[in-house]
DNA sequence: CTGAAAGCGCTTACAG
DNA sequence: CTGAAAGCGCTTACAG
């Protein structure tokens, strides 16, 4: 039942393109139909009603909206979802269609910048290609077992980027089981699809970087090795070095987590051996900062007398009391790949790993040495 | 219908407490029963077939473990639902019961750790209340009409916690019309309930501490006045500037944005003055970074030339070159706090807006101007 | 093109 | 306590 008005009810609203085909409905009572001045959500079944088809007509009017339809019909339904700001409910299409358009994220934490820019760049490529993302914290768990994924997988996700894979992770085999697709992302995990950071060859071009300069006496402070980041970065730094002819020692790499207390506390460490290093490796940036912190308050000047090298770039590394040298990744690219890898994967497709390539990019705090054949 | 065994055909699997009453069936063809070795999900169906129990008792057995249940079909059930680790239809439940237990939350962006922590504080809380949080991030829809919260609008999300309003959202009046309880957070908006930072005290101490020093030539570098946090700054820091003596002139007023090339710009323009200010209050600490690495460049030295204040007290402020003096936000409180609030209203309360408390944290780089009475 | 029907996987009054 | 039925709001073959 359509009325037809010479004359909107509301001139000053903007109108959609196919006109003013139905008089305005407001929710306020305007209305002469009955049962519609409710509270409840307008569904389907509001739009049918109101227009006078079957609700399938609806779905179907909704759906695609392919630009060129001359169908009345169509244009009607259309006009009535605009003016009333129809939503349709996504869990109800979720339960019909058994495809959620949902994917998962498992991440360690959002304040850690290095994380919070992946996420971002995974969420930006979900966005473009017609997916919501859902966010599993373990901060917000302290729990590193399969089952930080649980609500994920309740809200069915099609499939889930893990961001804080581990050695001896047990998650990758339970969405196996599941046959849930997933893919690591930034981190790698045997040989899990992954979408990381080419970190053998980010060490190797720390290594070069320090070894360009002379340095022999070297510490290496890595967060935390049961992250393949951590370890990765550190075996491309130890091979190239001892291929330039440095060999490091076991004893010399002290281990740390992925923040500037860490850092910091790591820097103590290196302050008790009986003599400091020349040139220090940390494969991550706020590792770096906290150790340029310590250092600097125990007097020690970085880029002079001792050179500093990061991971990552984030934002703060060139703004620091002494500008970082580092290994640039691009991080937000990462978290696209992930989304793009994980896509290929819930379309059926068989998709590969993929490794990004890193940067150095040398700052001050290498400046003191800087490469003699640059 | 049941089968007890005595010997469990993996022995080596965790069992539960309930002890041994079914024999165990995987899903990789163990099961003597038909139709069951496929691969689409375990459903309340499965469970019931396989009990041989009703699908609705099944429902009832799953629903909030009380504890101590010595009904046996319960037991069993539960004990089949973790052998098979059944994760109900979340998406089947909440169309069914109307209730999503989703709480969406709306933020400029992640990669700002103030907005980071403060989700952090939100996601923390609502896993604790039994809620999962779905996220919808402006910066990577470019887009601040009320339409950035459609998808959660579309998941039926309980409530919203609104964490980048500005002045003229609509976004507040939108979900007003459609019954969806919402939140504030951090920033505030004319009479909207929200939970957010004492901004006007905060600009307060600011004022006082460099007051209490003796500056009168200040500058005041706030980002984007169409935002609650800067304007309260601002206006809290004047008024108290105000009444100890100093009036600061409009044009004293140097816009900026979040983060920390737009304090550098900010630093700039500064630059251009004729006279440089004896001390600026920058409403952001990023922003304040900016601006103390712009300076230094140009030779000037923060904490003796010039005083700087910034606001929030993130992780690197305490770590600038200059420690930077700011007032600390209790961030994840309000994240916590938010969530908290909105969870009232959600369930039919009329929860009152709150206000944290903020503290002024002085250090080097407002060290060379120490308050005469400190 | 549109209508009618069935069903996605749950939950929940209602009987028994 | 358990079973049977209805229904949440959609979508999609199937007829016409």
């Amino acid at each position: 039942m359509i009325e037809h008005s010479e004359a909107p009810s509301s001139p000053n609203r903007a109108q959609s393109d196919s006109g003013k085909l139905i008089r305005e409905i407001t929710d306020d009572g305007e209305s002469p139909m009955e049962d519609t001045r409710d509270t409840s959500p307008v569904t389907m079944a509001t739009l049918a009603k109101r227009v006078g088809v079957h609700i399938s007509t609806v779905s179907r009017a909704l759906q695609e909206p392919r630009q060129h339809t001359t169908n009345k019909t169509t244009l009607i339904i259309r006009e009535l979802a605009d003016q009333l700001d129809f939503q349709p409910d996504a869990t109800a299409s979720r339960l019909r269609t058994r495809r959620s358009r949902l994917i998962g994220v498992t991440v360690p934490s959002l304040t850690d910048p290095v994380h919070a820019t992946t996420y971002e760049g995974i969420d930006k490529q979900a966005l473009r290609r017609g997916y919501s993302t859902m966010l599993s914290m373990s901060a917000n768990l302290d729990d590193r077992s399969p089952s930080r994924a649980n609500s994920l997988i309740r809200s069915r996700v099609e499939g889930i980027i893990i961001q804080d894979t581990f050695e001896g992770d047990l998650l990758p085999a339970t969405l196996r089981k599941r046959h849930i697709p997933y893919v690591m992302c930034l981190r790698k995990n045997d040989d899990e699809v992954s979408v990381a950071v080419d970190d053998l060859l980010g060490g190797r071009l720390a290594a070069e970087h320090l070894a360009a300069a002379g340095h022999t006496e070297i510490a290496i402070i890595s967060p935390d090795s049961s992250v393949s980041t951590g370890r990765d970065r550190v075996e491309g730094f130890r091979r190239r070095m001892l291929e330039l002819g440095t060999r490091i020692d076991d004893s010399r790499i002290v281990p740390a987590g992925f923040d500037i207390a860490s850092g910091q506390r790591a820097a103590e460490t290196l302050l008790d051996w009986p003599k400091l290093p020349t040139a220090i490796f940390a494969s991550n940036d706020l590792t770096a900062a906290g150790i340029m912190f310590r250092l600097r308050e125990a007097g020690i000047t970085i880029g002079r007398d001792v050179a500093l090298v990061g991971y990552n770039d984030i934002e703060i590394s060139k703004h620091l009391p002494v500008p970082l040298t580092t290994i640039a990744s691009p991080l937000h690219e990462v978290g696209a790949r992930s989304l793009d890898t994980l896509v290929e994967a819930i379309e059926g497709r068989t998709p590969r790993s993929l490794k990004l390539t890193p940067q150095l990019l040398a700052r001050e705090s290498t400046l003191a040495f800087a490469p003699v054949n640059a």
